[in-house]
DNA sequence: ATGAAAGCGCTAACAG
DNA sequence: CTGTTAGCGCTTTCAT
């Protein structure tokens, strides 16, 4: 009768079940086997481990989730405002994404990501908590939805943002202090010899707004003009509205601050191409320091966002506010980095 | 005794259960009115879905995913081999994840990313497709883990990988003809009036190694040399490996192909400095078409990939897998795109 | 058209 | 130290 296990085709062992039908114990040694659980003899804990090897077994996480009421995944939001497919595909975005998932893998977390469109889907924030499919949130970028975040966050702890802060805001964020990111890009342009400024970008995201203020107040206090240029950060659309820019407004400016790197390369281009010299005719300053910056002829100035940086701060605070602590938004310091362009 | 809810603190409604209770009917009905089955009454069915949007009831995924043996979710998993840090932040991969990111979402499913370092992890396919937490597996790049990923593909169905096809082999991958854009990098060189050529770029990826070979076949037939200078992907590392393989080779050579564009566009910088005219005194052709290729100056002539189209093939596939069929490989043609380095 | 009941695969008391 | 038991929140037969 006791036919002894030689482990002919044991049919495939999927649940937790099985294994502790092969191992001759109950499936609760096994999760606690499993588990590394002390509680479990030294021997057979080895055992059940060694079984799990051999048979390739894989826990389902999706039932130890459900049960545990925790998932291990952090969900990463990407709101897609007015601008829609750029901000994804924009360097610094994804740059910040790598970090993310390197931090949180890290910290033994996976990632879920989605992108979402909130005029199209109003309460996206909502479906993403409530799911039940992620421990808490990062939302990266506020675009639009300042309001719709500063909802969520009063009933919902566990959630950073990316983005600007605000005086007196409840949501938590973590982000570069733009305003004084543009002071310190306009204080460079007039400290290289501009006398006329230009911003180029679009002025509606709250960041790039805070950008152009900074600037702004520098202009004002120096006593010089500074023109607003929107342009939109669409790679097919910008060359085209830089140009037009150049071409209304050249005559009558010695001073560019791009909004971003990308905006500021592309910039560089269409100067070369009408035959303005930088920094000599005219001085340009990007923000972000992507690594393209240092790559440009002639390098590129700019004002740097410490992605790493950001990006630990973005999991630091998370991972506290999964622990239940209330923790306050983090200010990134911005950094003049002088290359060629001003 | 039949008191009217008129709803006064009903208490938070978590789960279909509650919503049921406050419904005055099963939760069972509730599940079935959700999912907006037909066969719940018209009325009622109406009348529940209102009162969950009311409460702003979300549905418990992780349940609902447990109990019907699917997740919506579609795992991406980035390895990362020699290179490390580099691969994820490298532009393309970005990209190409943007992308994917916009398919999947496009087609109802969530994206769960993964960045995974094989020589510290040895069953990470295995601990990722046997986890419950996905529905298939996308995995961005092969890096060193070719033999790895063939054996996963015996057992498991809904896989794509983005990389290089090998005759003959079992794993279904989605990737540009690296071969085909080797020689048409080369033979633009060549056409541009090169005599002697080199390589820039880690001949190890088997991507890269096939580019490599591309060009080499031409070259061999056209009776030119062409030699392999191994350079690295990381940021800070690559300017200088570059100016030493320059300072060594430059004499020798007046045509360059390098592996990827963010590599062209460093060579540019340090052709530049040595004051070696482009494409006079040396031609450069990249690989990728990047948007930046755009930008330089002069503008890089390359290699284009088309990543959003190699995004649609990837999710394409893995969505036909998921349903079953056993789908052939996609290979994409390159496209040489003709600027003013080459 | 709806309710009752069984269970997805796992974990965590609670007993022994 | 280990087995038994009761669910996590949902979906889906099977009855009615």
């Amino acid at each position: 009768m006791a036919d002894a296990d030689l482990s002919p085709p044991d049919g495939p062992v999927r649940t937790i079940t099985d294994l502790a039908r092969l191992a001759g114990v109950s499936a609760g040694t096994v999760s606690r086997a499993l588990a590394g659980n002390s509680l479990v003899n030294a021997r057979t804990r080895e055992r059940i481990q060694q079984l799990a090897r051999a048979h390739g077994f894989q826990l389902n996480q999706m039932a130890s989730n459900l049960r545990r009421q925790r998932t291990g995944v952090v969900g990463v939001a990407i709101p897609l405002g007015h601008d829609r497919r750029q901000q994804i595909s924009d360097a610094f975005f994804m740059t910040l994404l790598g970090h993310l998932a390197d931090e949180l893998t890290e910290h033994g977390h996976d990632l879920m990501l989605r992108r979402v469109i909130p005029d199209r889907d109003e309460d996206w924030l909502a479906r993403f908590t409530g799911s039940g499919m992620v421990d808490g949130l990062i939302v990266i970028g506020q675009s639009d939805q300042f309001a719709r975040i500063e909802a969520a966050a009063a009933h919902y702890l566990p959630m950073v943002v990316w983005g600007n802060h605000q005086e007196g805001q409840r949501h938590c964020v973590v982000g570069t202090d733009n305003r004084l990111g543009g002071r310190l890009a306009a204080e460079r342009l007039l400290a290289a010899g501009a006398t006329k400024l230009a911003f180029f970008g679009d002025t509606a995201p709250i960041e790039f707004a805070a950008r152009f203020a900074g600037a702004s107040d520098v202009a004002a206090q120096a006593g010089v003009p500074i023109i607003a240029c929107p342009t939109p950060l669409a790679v097919d659309r910008m060359p085209g509205e830089i140009a037009r820019h150049l071409a209304r407004h050249a005559s009558r400016i010695d001073g560019i601050f791009a909004a971003t790197d990308t905006l500021a390369v592309a910039c560089l281009k269409q100067l070369h191409e009408r035959g303005l010299a930088v920094p000599e005719r005219m001085r340009l300053v990007g923000f972000d320091d992507l690594p393209v910056a240092g790559q440009t002829t002639p390098p590129l100035t700019s004002i740097r966002q410490d992605i790493a940086a950001g990006a630990r701060g973005l999991v630091d605070l998370l991972l506290r506010r999964l622990a239940g602590e209330n923790t306050e938004s983090l200010v990134l310091p911005p950094e003049l980095v002088v290359r060629a362009t001003a």
